[in-house]
DNA sequence: AACGATGTTTCAAACGTTTGAAATAATAGC
DNA sequence: GCTATTATTTCAAACGTTTGAAACATCGTT
């Protein structure tokens, strides 16, 4: 019943030597002999010696951990990249700390400051969405620390790495699988203007229009501030005009989507049956749902976060320099139920 | 343009005073003189002096970190159970560490070890369902790291401290409102019979029956092992016999309740309309259900992360002593829709 | 018997902190 | 002007590792 736990001291005690040919044996180095090597780790894993994480970080001044900072863990978009990235850096010996935000700067700045203190090697980071100012991160690349951005695009210019999904491919894809079906008064229903990529998504909405050549109508767009009475404002608008009468939608995200369609029906629209809508996202639950909608666009989070696991390792191993600016972009994939 | 982190030997030298001089003014010592603490603090900040964890926590022993071990993170449950415990745990200057084991017993060994090299202060874990042999968490006990398992109920009796939910009260009160809606022949989809509250979740049923006089039917239950089609076979067997063909029906879990649902409407099942369904978990997307079921069983994931922490930092400040095991029970909640 | 060569182990410093004890400085009392 | 007291700073060891350099052991050559 030992209350301590075992050290490389312990182990040399106990075995008669130093403890450099202790910790020479069980890091299988070639100058200790075959038999010294057995006989440490035997003691080794019978007394369950188990390293100090703690010590070898500060001799070796990294700690292959790699640190995480998103929003929330409730929105699936972000634990499922969690899977992507945790994958590889396991792979690769690295274990990762997540850290929400909650979309509140402040508390991102503590997040921030908490991995700075671990001493992280690196950091993935989805910036919450008031971030403007962007020194508690700069904090890292001054020491030398890689920082990659992802999902959301920092309003800076060019000097950062960043991965992010193809949004304006993704919306440009649902738009025209609408078109396609005939539909000439397509909806688009927006996001939050502070996030980056309402934008891209609003202009793959367009371009896609233009492509196809139909004209562009102010009043089939509008925009939710992501809760529930903006939403139904916002469709309210949408649905009010007398000759631009929406037969499909395409929205920012699901569960705003959702939020329209309830409300929708609920209002009985005329119509209601034939309306066909396509949101962001790809909710699981959708396969549950009575109407779903007719398409998602999936956002393959697990390949936007392996892609930004890949990115940062990269930068450590110096394969890439790290002034040298990285952008990827990661195609969206359109669904139908 | 500095490459590396500022220590205090840094600070030491530019403000000609001792390393242990700059260390206590950091630490705001009483026997520090307050100007000199203003002088270290004002440059400590203007060079952005961050301590290094690795440092303070080999020199202290411990690490003001939280081991939390569980099946995944795309379980609402988990998640929101997660919310509970950082809050509760930031409030005391502890950080988490957050590892997936996947349901895999291989993987959930392997976070223990790195755990276990991280040296947590503490370890909160929902085990995988395979979880029968509990010796890579004996080892936290060991060394003195105290271990709260929550919400899944290991299979020895007694000498552990856990956090559960009072699932059998769950069931208990969603038998008992629908047979106070008038039903008699209300069935029960269990899941799977490995993981422990499938038996008391069973058991709240019974009781519910009982006491309001209801006899029961071993042909009004069914378990499914969480995959489809299992969930199908259950419900097909549910619903096959000719004299007593459920009215309402209670399940183990959410996701389980819409296949049958799903399953009950596709085929479409006389009555459909009429049945009245609850399962458990109350998922936020039933608010976009078409026809939803009837009541959710919310099993207030935030109070049981809570509960873990508040208990394993009563452990940790030795109010209660680590070998006076503790069991508590997180009451659910019937949430009708 | 002395000499390398080779194989194996140990020494000792370092990583960045913390902290009790010791040293020094400042001040007051007489 | 000396001592006692108090305020402030510094010394030095310690936490558990890693690792290049140095030391030691063994053995075959000549």
């Amino acid at each position: 019943m030992q209350n301590t736990p075992v050290t490389l001291k312990h182990l040399a005690e106990k075995l008669k030597m130093s403890i450099s040919t202790v910790s020479k044996a069980l890091n299988n180095y070639p100058t200790i002999n075959e038999f010294t090597k057995k006989r440490v780790q035997d003691l080794a894993s019978e007394l369950h010696f188990t390293p100090n994480k703690s010590a070898i970080d500060l001799k070796q001044g990294r700690s292959k951990i790699i640190g995480i900072i998103l929003p929330n863990l409730l929105d699936h978009f972000f634990t499922r990249s969690i899977y992507g990235m945790e994958q590889l850096a396991s792979k690769h010996g690295y274990n990762v700390i997540i850290s929400q935000s909650h979309d509140v700067l402040e508390k991102e700045i503590q997040s921030a400051n908490m991995l700075l203190q671990t001493r992280v090697d690196g950091l993935i980071v989805a910036i919450s969405k008031h971030t403007q100012d962007f020194t508690h991160f700069n904090d890292f690349e001054k020491i030398g620390t890689p920082v990659v951005y992802y999902t959301r695009n920092p309003s800076f210019n060019g000097s950062c790495h960043k991965v992010l999904c193809n949004t304006f491919q993704g919306a440009y894809q649902a738009t025209k699988f609408l078109i396609e079906r005939g539909h000439q008064n397509i909806a688009y229903l927006g996001g939050p203007k502070m996030i980056s990529f309402t934008h891209d998504r609003f202009n793959g909405y367009i371009h896609a229009l233009k492509d196809h050549g139909i004209p562009f109508s102010a009043e089939l767009v509008a925009y939710t501030d992501f809760d529930k009475e903006s939403t139904i404002t916002a469709i309210k608008n949408l649905f009010s005009s007398e000759d631009t009468i929406p037969t499909a939608l395409v929205a920012f995200k699901e569960p705003i989507l959702f939020d329209a369609m309830k409300y929708l029906r609920s209002v009985n629209l005329p119509n209601f049956e034939q309306l066909e809508c396509i949101g962001f996202g790809n909710n699981s639950f959708i396969n549950y749902f009575n109407s779903p909608p007719i398409a998602s666009i999936e956002e393959n989070p697990e390949s936007v976060g392996e892609n930004a696991m890949k990115l940062l390792l990269q930068l450590l191993n110096r394969n890439i320099e790290i002034n040298n600016y990285q952008k990827i972009q990661v195609d969206c994939k359109l669904v139908v139920h």
